[in-house]
DNA sequence: CACTTGACGATAG
DNA sequence: GCTATCGCCAAGT
């Protein structure tokens, strides 16, 4: 049975939307909360996704989400593979924890609907 | 139940 | 352009 947390549900609508992330592609907290009607909650979405367990088993690219600045912020977070790693396998280059041509590669979820 | 912390964002100075 | 502060929401202590 699910509890009535609302949260669980949120939590559950990031994870989908990271997941439908094109590979090569990255976005913002920002932007997904947005998408997802939270637009004040950009904080909740890094939640959702620390609550994960900081691991990918689950199968949400996290390593796709950075912050505004497309600066990593939660590399930290990552046990042992370092998110430039996983970025430039996916053809996305890192400089300094921040993502090169940010702008270019960004990934709105809007591109789902739109 | 109150305070603090946190994978952020925007605005102000 | 960079730094500082507030806002927002949820979870942990």
């Amino acid at each position: 049975m699910k509890k009535t947390s609302i949260s669980n549900d949120f939590f559950e609508q990031v994870w989908e939307t990271v997941k439908q992330i094109p590979e090569g592609r990255v976005t913002s907290y920002g932007a997904i909360a947005r998408f997802l009607g939270a637009a004040s909650s950009s904080r909740v979405v890094g939640y959702a996704l620390n609550s994960l367990g900081n691991d990918k088993k689950h199968g949400v690219p996290a390593h796709r989400v950075v912050n505004r600045n497309g600066l990593i912020t939660g590399k930290f977070h990552f046990k042992s593979v370092s998110m430039e790693e996983l970025l430039a396998r996916e053809g996305v280059l890192v400089k300094d924890n921040k993502i090169v041509d940010f702008e270019n590669i960004f990934w709105d979820p809007e591109s789902l609907v739109k």
